[in-house]
DNA sequence: TATGAATGAGTCTTCATTCAT
DNA sequence: GATGAATGAAGACTCATTCAT
């Protein structure tokens, strides 16, 4: 028997990804997916139920590597603040280095599937963020509000800035981002 | 001759947007939409160009009303802080009253879509927020930062909020609005 | 608007039905049947739900054909055997020159088709073949058996006979069906 | 080298039966039946040509099957009506308890399968029976007519009898074989 | 204006079959 | 012998769009 071949497999991940970036959800099917991965079409249907199994699988396997990323070097043994920074600065590579993952999944994060596919808490993946955002509070660091409330102010804001930077096809340089932590920072600390 | 079928044209509008809520876009055919709003799929192309022409109109008319509720009551003679609060607080009512529509422009704007409709000037819609920003920076009264970094910490941060609400089918109740009003001020204030 | 083409209905009808005889039921696709008929194959789907619905309504058309040949002629006021005959010979008329409705029925009847769609008792359409069963057996002119049981020794050898001969592609003289029918009848009689 | 896998064969040609029986040929496929058969579709391919093949030689298998079980114990040396009865008694255990062989009979025969493969000859398999209607005219017991009328009007309705009750579940009980058997022979005794 | 009819091109998916191990 | 991997061709069906009325 043939052996699985894991650069196939990963070929039709990496062109899955960048056609709903490019031309999006609608456009993007399976024989385009096929074509930009040099597979027949139905060798997707080998790795893949179908296609918003694609979809989904997808999905989870970059919020994994985004995950694995963000909290490279972030541990127990660090300052709030340390973590703090570390996560955001993490977050910003990541973003500004996989560009197509943030923006599929912010694609994804917008339409109606992640209702469909009942997800609530991968959360759990991000279990890191909780755990700073937690002691930040328990030290009185951070205002005492709701744990989203704090993602919200802090950590989205990056992600929109980051996005509008994107589309303009700038980079956030050190100073900005500087200057960005610290607002993050002031906008939750007590 | 007859004369355009208002009821047929908001009926299309309607069915549109409820349609890439609930099933998303790629599952959206014109004649899921014609079925819905109760007309032939021929009608729809007597008020649209094509489908994509379609969206485009339905987005234009949904960033009207969006920004038609979200400046109401909102002058020149009232003080930095009062715009603030207005604005926010026209925003979440927009939000919370008209959900679908809301949700469509995140799609929207979450996809590839705008890039192709190269749009930007739009934010010409959205004067009476820069004009506010502007004032309270010239007043000092908030951080001398570029108008985007303010709105990303200020505005954005309340519509990811609500975003989670409507999810989870929760609304906000006036204590944590004000709360999440205080937030956004003390985020972005000098 | 366009007015609905009997034409191609009727077109549709034929494909399906030649098709399936010329080269069955599994190697008979839509896009065949559309060929066949002129037709896009989007066209059928105008007219019929799905295949399956095609095949159904293809089915009904035919029965409803055969059982209105099958009782040209034949009512109440006639005898038991004046009946019998000419049921008999209108459904040998009705093979002999309908060859492929006849073929097309069997096939289906003896597929799981039939079961997945219920069929019990289009048995009603065939009422006058029971009134005459019926009738032979309180006029004692035929054995008290179940009618199931009748049809089945001297209507259905004639459809075995005719099916064997169609196959051959030879045809029943009048002498072959006089004896047929003298044979039919005596298989019943009493 | 391994030998041939008699029980992999064994589960091909059942799984083949199964399936064309419940689903029909035109839904049944080389990987259903590979899945049905807990093998592999390629391993369908070490025993069969193509599909078709795979019908056929099922198709002969099962022929042989019936034509072993219908004559067991029928030869020459019993008088015609012993042989009579046998072949009709065999017919029916096999039809019985082999109700899916026979069904995928009926659906084979019924299909425009038998002409593409030029079936006339596998008749010289079910000699016995021509053999027992031969001696039972030249014995004068049966009517002078051709042997397939013999068929059709004594062995095909107890056939159609059994189908009908196949498909409703019930079985015919020792009494109304009796009599089927007396119907069959008085349909075609001199 | 309004729409059912019509269709070519496209959708997703499965097919029968072959190949490499 | 056995099988998972692979695929081009084909399956059923839907699409966006146009046409005739």
């Amino acid at each position: 028997m043939r052996y699985r071949d894991d650069n196939k497999v990963e070929a039709i991940f990496d062109a899955t990804v960048q056609l709903i970036n490019e031309i999006g959800f609608s456009d993007t099917s399976i024989s385009k997916i096929a074509k930009r991965a040099s597979v027949s079409a139905a060798t997707i249907y080998i790795y893949h139920e179908n296609k918003e199994d694609l979809l989904y699988k997808t999905y989870l396997k970059i919020k994994g590597k985004m995950s694995e990323k963000m909290f490279q070097g972030v541990d127990h043994t660090r300052t709030v603040y340390e973590r703090f920074e570390a996560i955001i600065r993490n977050y910003v590579d990541f973003i500004q280095s996989s560009k197509d993952y943030f923006l599929f999944l912010e694609q994804i994060m917008n339409s109606p599937l992640p209702q469909k596919w009942c997800l609530e808490d991968t959360a759990s993946q991000f279990q890191p963020i909780f755990e700073m955002f937690d002691a930040g509070i328990r030290q009185e660091i951070f205002k005492k509000e709701d744990i989203n409330i704090l993602v919200v102010y802090s950590i989205l804001p990056i992600a929109e800035l980051l996005k509008a930077h994107l589309k303009n096809g700038t980079m956030l340089n050190s100073k900005q981002l500087d200057s960005a932590i610290k607002m993050s920072w002031d906008a939750i600390k007590a």
